[in-house]
DNA sequence: CGTATAGTTCGATATATATCTAATTAGATG
DNA sequence: CATCTAATTAGATATATATCGAACTATACG
């Protein structure tokens, strides 16, 4: 179901004399000057408001003699309240991974400035990981650094290269073999992002 | 659920960027920046616009250093939504009675002029009944009437009573003795309205 | 064909509101 | 306390729209 869709007919229905309207209907067929008589409004006014249900569906008309009926649409009804209810449920493990990705952001936003530099490591061991694994995101899998290649990339985040070097060894993000560092296949940290 | 909060919760999703907010936080909680940034509008109209949502509760907010959080309440949108689904959702039965009424309703609109004089009477049979019991309604049960005082009744609907008299008895809906007129049972005659 | 009735269209008016820029407030941090 | 960032408020502008009375159209009926 396309935005607009949704717009147009809740745009349509938060209307006080059209939601009035639709009870109305919900209650069985009536026609124009019925609607105006219980509502207390001219022929015009109604007309209009109805011209605005049909646009969205909400509202179908059968004519008989010189007197047209109107019709809820009760299934079009139906219809855009499953589309809303749709928009208040997600399948558990989506749900699950957009909290913890909210949860990471969050810790993101706190720890790097706008420009993107890192403004000072995390205390609580779960939040530095979050960070090193942002600054890893930067780095090419496969690809071999030397030490004072890493250092520089490091720097464009934090002034002290050697503690978040040291911290990429330890916590098994990089593994080094003479002075060349490189990052561990993914599976070895479980990167989510 | 009154109306007015009906309306006001469709009026504000009838809106296209707070429809957008309301996707985005589907997704998961973000805070006023972010959303400022993917819906490419500035910081202010943002909060014109969550004021509103929170205003019909669809949002709600935490606060983490200075940074908002705002999230969706998925329980109201879903309240909403069946509220919704209930304005074309009837049970069976009373459906099945307004139907009828509205078919009955109909017919007196086609046969009885706005002064409430019948026009004619029906040729087809269950039209006709439809007609008479409408006519019946303004008569008392277990009430008597002598002949001249029927005659009168039924004068203010159609000049010529004696047909409509006859109709009356011919299809039971009353009973004469001695030149004395009464309802009959309204359960002989399964009265709808 | 003339009349009556239901509905629509037109034009006017009053009100609401979405968006922006500029200025202000609130909290956090050094 | 000074400064930074996020959010809000205020004011301005442009657009949308709900409602009505008056004129018009369409259908039915005699």
């Amino acid at each position: 179901m396309q935005l607009n869709r949704l717009v147009s007919f809740f745009k349509t229905i938060g209307d006080p004399t059209r939601l009035r309207i639709i009870k109305l209907l919900a209650e069985g067929p009536l026609h124009g000057q019925a609607i105006a008589g219980k509502l207390g409004l001219t022929p015009p006014t109604i007309t209009h408001h109805l011209h605005k249900l049909r646009e969205v569906n909400a509202v179908y008309e059968r004519r008989d003699g010189n007197t047209i009926y109107f019709y809820l649409n009760e299934s079009v009804i139906k219809h855009y309240a499953s589309a809303l209810m749709d928009l208040s449920k997600q399948d558990e493990v989506k749900k699950e991974i957009k909290d913890l990705m909210a949860e990471r952001q969050k810790v993101i936003d706190n720890f790097f400035a706008n420009d993107g530099r890192l403004k000072h490591i995390p205390a609580q061991r779960k939040k530095k990981l979050i960070v090193l694994e942002h600054i890893l995101k930067g780095l090419q899998k496969g690809k071999k650094y030397g030490e004072k290649e890493l250092n520089e990339y490091i720097k464009k985040f934090y002034d002290d290269y050697a503690t978040i070097r040291r911290e990429f060894i330890i916590n098994n993000y990089m593994y080094r073999e003479n002075g060349i560092y490189e990052l561990n296949p993914e599976e070895m940290w479980a990167k989510i992002e």
